[in-house]
RNA sequence: GCCCCGUUAGUCUAGAGGCCAAGGACACAGCCCUUUCAAGGCUGAAACCCGGGUUCGAAUCCCGGACGGGGCACCA
């Protein structure tokens, strides 16, 4: 690299753009794209400064003149646009969206979640929509014709709808695994009290029972004649003193007889999210997640069971929360509003559900832009609706 | 109480130590175009939370503070 000739082109270019007075700055970091080493600086510095003040003394023709002679010299910014890219995206992804259905979907769900439709229609690869129905006490059977009918709508890239429910054997057999690595016990605490042990940075008693002993408290669990539920509960054995108290020995799985909508009587034990999410991770082969920077503390909790199989935890980012000041977001206050009377059902124009946004003739194609207008941020941003519907308006055109 | 995380214009965002004297989009103001509306074009106003430190140089790195958010469920 000709230094001296590119440092003049660059600071006839960097005084054309700044009322005739190159700076160093910026003269030199357009060098560094050129080639130029950060340690070679103090050796050029004094060259580059000289040739700046004789540029900046030229008159504004003369600047142009020369300027016009060089201009093949320098290179422009390359701009980026579009998705920010994912690392290791070069086989294509697999990503996944897990709505619970406890009520129908809304905008939140698309702030959150559309990116990894768009990411999959980006690289290739795998859009499992699991249907997350794993609390028989708050899920909707309507939700199972819902939530593909909406995203279906929405993204257009579903490889495959799976539902939880149908997967506890599954969850099972992992849960076994890990009792049979010590990984997993059954707790007889109530939750009052296994607080306490938590808090004083103490095991529960339950906690010192031996793998075969589990196995057999686990089977009393599954067992009618055994456990009743609020009895007992599956724990993951993290660790008591862990400096984290959201970490310490959290539950994977818990006793309800409450009639399942899909599975009616079948099931009494009935995994929690942490334990569904790290096996169907581990399981479809995840290789990148995206979600709320709410299940930040849960991503850590899967990532030690993914630890206990000696898995390679997938790429992960916490999106920020969009937070709406005068829109309803919650499922459970949406459905109870739709049961009082106080809207006409969930394509009611006021909500701000996916079915409603759809009647109100928004297209998929509006939603994808603003995701990828905001991309993979963690900022949480506090929006009213005035302001999201002015751009969705936008956006729809 | 304990663990995380974040902070760029009214809003969303670009930004990885120097092409940032901070770019773009929506909204806003003005003008042009148009019979009207919409769309489009041009122009304008508008931001790096605060304080230290590192560095020749900080929106960017480090430390502290303030403010905001999330988690510590037999919900997801």
């Amino acid at each position: 690299m000709d230094i001296e000739k590119k440092t003049r082109a660059y600071a006839l270019k960097n005084a054309l753009a700044h009322e005739g007075k190159a700076m160093q700055g910026p003269v030199i970091s357009s060098l560094f794209n050129e080639g130029l080493k950060k340690s070679d600086v103090g050796k050029y510095a004094k060259k580059i400064s000289e040739i700046i003040m004789e540029v900046n003394s030229l008159s504004q023709e003369e600047k142009e003149k020369q300027f016009k002679k060089l201009e093949k010299e320098v290179s422009e910014r390359q701009e980026r646009e579009g998705l920010e890219e994912l690392p290791d995206s070069g086989k294509g992804v697999v990503m996944r969206f897990r709505p619970a259905p406890s009520g129908p979907l809304h905008i939140g769900h698309i702030i959150s979640n559309m990116i990894c439709s768009l990411y999959v229609k980006k690289y290739g690869g795998k859009f499992y929509v699991i249907i997350d129905d794993t609390d028989p006490e708050t899920t909707l059977p309507e939700a199972y014709k819902d939530i593909p009918k909406d995203c279906n709508w929405l993204f257009g890239n579903v490889s495959e709808y799976l539902i939880s429910s149908d997967r506890i054997k599954l969850y099972y057999d992992y849960v076994e695994k890990l009792i049979k690595k010590d990984s997993a016990y059954v707790c007889e605490c109530s939750s009052e009290d296994f607080k306490k042990f938590a808090e004083a940075k103490k095991n529960c008693p339950c906690r010192k029972f031996s793998v075969e002993k589990n196995l057999e408290r686990w089977k009393n669990m599954l067992d009618k004649s055994g456990f009743k539920e609020g009895e007992a509960v599956l724990r993951f054995k993290s660790d008591m003193k862990h400096k984290n108290p959201a970490m310490r020995d959290f539950p994977l799985a818990r006793i309800n007889e409450t009639e399942h909508p899909r599975q009616k009587n079948k099931y009494r034990v009935w995994p929690l999210m942490n334990l569904a999410v790290a096996v169907d991770d581990m399981e479809l082969k995840m290789t990148h997640i995206i979600r709320g920077k709410d299940h930040r503390d849960n991503a850590e909790r899967q990532k030690m069971i993914f630890e206990i199989f000696k898995k390679k935890f997938p790429w992960t980012f916490f999106i920020g929360r969009m937070k709406f000041t005068d829109m309803i977001l919650s499922k459970r206050k949406i459905t109870e509003a739709i049961k009082s009377g106080e809207f006409s059902g969930t394509e009611d124009v006021r909500l701000p559900t996916i079915a409603s946004l759809r009647k109100r003739g928004y297209k998929p194609e509006a939603f994808a832009k603003l995701v990828e207008q905001r991309g993979l941020t963690e900022v949480d941003k506090v929006i009213d609706s005035k302001e999201l519907f002015r751009l969705l308006d936008y956006f729809n055109k």
